[in-house]
DNA sequence: GTTTATTGTTGGTCTACACCAAAAAAGAGT
DNA sequence: ACTCTTTTTTGGTGTAGACCAACAATAAAC
């Protein structure tokens, strides 16, 4: 499968060229992901290997693909090797705000996984965030969402309960939105969105199962209902290599 | 004024704890960040000299300066070291669309160079992109933006002349929606955006001086007048540790 | 057949060194 | 003071190794 991945470290063109070689191999492996040499998910034989397939260190061949990581066309799982990167998926915060329903129509396996529950008391930070008075409870749920099966997202989200008490029954590995219609009786009808490029922390990097440190978006949120009331709070932190964000300001003709 | 920067590698607090060394060197250069030792664009000591303040190799400061980077606490000039990042930007796409606008709001100090203007022929691409014919000429105009002095993007805008003929005599280091509305007649009053993580070209990392490779925000947009006419396609690249986007689907109360 | 050790492989981290080109600083000449 | 040249410093790139903990596959035990 990969004995053919010659690329001539000495000859003349490589040389000539004022590129350093780790790019080289960069837009070596990057041809084979666009001629789907190298097909989604595909793993990529290890590092070692590598480095002999190309003649270079270790270290260089980590240049070369972290620089493909940085661009989003290769990932790692934690300890476990280099995947080919999945295509992103379109984000349209204004269209669709239900995962389940703007990745089942990517084509794609979405899928969520309820890490934990708990109606504590509200911080100092949450009152803030949430307009709870500091001491009152709040429900703070945390999700890792997936999809085909690769985690893309953490999020951790403050609810106020007094809008839809007994939240802890319900079934929450799918759209919240859904159930405050079905079981509360009240729509999402205007939101607040942040988003920022960071890198994700230690404790999200292994919740999603990939190296600590690498870049990731953060995405804050506030949701309110057709009254105004401020319903809950979220913080979802993506791969950076999984999304895309679109928007528009009013519907176009 | 960086003499006291110990950090004891074989310290049992160090050794006992399960991050890497590289990590603990990132927690405490951030820390001189918070607290303000380490001060806004300042440059931080040669690689050279860290590595020997904390005992390490070149190879493991790099790895502390680099994780820094993609937080985007620290930056490189390319060749030139390090500095301190500053603030982020808050772009609100719905609210204000004027760079020279917003920057100066947050007390900054913007700038907007050109780079290159071109009345050229339309290619296939622009032509999918702008609605114009292959072969009519469109305006291609290349600017690069500062925030007190620091380029933090690249744009590249492909303007239909049907709209705006003469374009090219004006003073295009500012505003074209001003433009638009003064020499025109127009105002842009609708757009669609679509954001994208991704790494810097060569040609775009030169342009902002810094290294190739690190990461960026690609925001390409589309802008319409009143009548629903598109008038324009740009492409921006910032620096992913400029900005943060915020913007909400409805005015709040 | 299932579980439990074991063992080899993998990526993660790190040392020690080296050469280059670009940038900055210092010096020389005017 | 100013320009031009030279030297030093800097980050960028690369070699050649090494050890560790986590993972995965295999083998052994039940």
């Amino acid at each position: 499968m990969f004995q053919n991945w010659k690329l001539i470290k000495d000859s003349p063109a490589i040389k000539e060229s004022k590129s350093p070689f780790y790019l080289h191999i960069r837009d070596y492996l990057a041809e084979q992901i666009s001629n789907k040499t190298l097909r989604s998910s595909d793993k990529l034989p290890s590092e070692r290997i590598l480095s002999q397939e190309f003649s270079v260190t270790r270290i260089t061949i980590r240049e070369s693909l972290q620089q493909l990581e940085v661009e989003g066309l290769l990932y790692r799982a934690n300890r476990k090797g280099w995947f080919v990167t999945p295509p992103r998926i379109i984000y349209k915060p204004q269209d669709n705000q239900i995962f389940e329903d703007y990745v089942s129509a990517a084509g794609r396996l979405p899928k969520t996984e309820t890490l934990s529950i708990a109606l504590q008391e509200s911080t100092r930070w949450t009152e803030e965030k949430l307009g709870v008075t500091a001491g009152k409870p709040i429900y703070s749920i945390k999700r890792k969402r997936s999809i085909d099966h690769r985690p893309v997202l953490i999020e951790e989200i403050y609810i106020n309960p007094e809008f839809c008490p007994g939240l802890t029954q319900q079934n929450l590995n799918g759209s919240l939105t859904k159930i405050y219609k079905q079981h509360y009786g009240f729509s999402i009808t205007s939101f607040a969105l942040s988003m920022c490029p960071t890198a994700l922390t230690k404790e999200i990097a292994e919740a999603l199962e990939v190296t600590t440190g690498i870049s990731g978006i953060a995405i804050s949120s506030k949701r309110f209902d057709e009254a105004g009331n401020l319903i809950e709070f979220a913080r979802e932190y993506w791969l950076h290599d999984s999304l895309e964000i679109q928007f528009q300001s009013a519907p176009l003709k």
